[in-house]
DNA sequence: TGACATATGTAGTTCAGCGATATATACCGT
DNA sequence: ACGGTATATATCGCTGAACTACATATGTCA
């Protein structure tokens, strides 16, 4: 899994977020690292709709505007919650090759 | 930076390593998960070194096969820490995300 | 002798993120 | 009144990177 899409299952792990929520969402979570552009953000909610991991919640219309909110299915949290493991477990390796005397922590 | 690419700049963080020897220690350091297939390894070792990241320390020739090792340059090391305190920061957010219990820590 | 491990390499495919572009409304400053 | 910025969703084409499959070659073990 990529990091975009990490960081887009991660945003909804707290609660449903319409699309441009979740780009708002993204910058924060990363520090304004990751900076989601429209096109990564929508074929990907399309993407994970598609795998099961995430579903539409509801619909609003703000200000004439219409916000689709989606939120994570159960499927969905579970995978986030494995890949979080994966990704903990690949900075340890590294940071104790990095730095041995992490090595007997 | 993919997965299979930071597995391979951590198998050579500790030390030099030919093709073939990474791919043994990717599988060992991801406990069998990732099972790197040689095309995946031999053009990600050509565009790190290309990139600037890796370089070939030597080549041994063991039992008429050769072997080329490779290892990290200082930029790679640096390249590493700064993905592996990437990973860390987006697997703490899921984590705490997940289980709010965890956010007051 | 045939399968498997070791060892490097190339070719073609697929997936996903990115930039660019499109459309539309609201708000704020000048 | 007009332009710039923020909000909001969506499509298209490009590219980078991993994958599958294939190719080549030697050594080991059953």
């Amino acid at each position: 899994m990529q990091e975009a899409t990490f960081l887009i299952l991660t945003a909804l792990a707290d609660g449903s977020q319409h699309g441009y929520g979740i780009i708002s969402e993204v910058a924060d979570i990363s520090g304004k690292r990751v900076r989601l552009r429209a096109g990564t953000l929508y074929t990907a909610l399309d993407r994970l709709r598609a795998d099961g991991l995430i579903d539409v919640d509801r619909e609003e219309v703000v200000d004439n505007r219409l916000r689709r909110y989606y939120r994570l299915t159960p499927e969905g949290g579970l995978r986030l919650a494995v890949e979080a493991a994966r990704l903990q477990a690949n900075a340890n390796a590294a940071l104790r090759r990095l730095n041995p005397a992490l090595g007997v922590i």
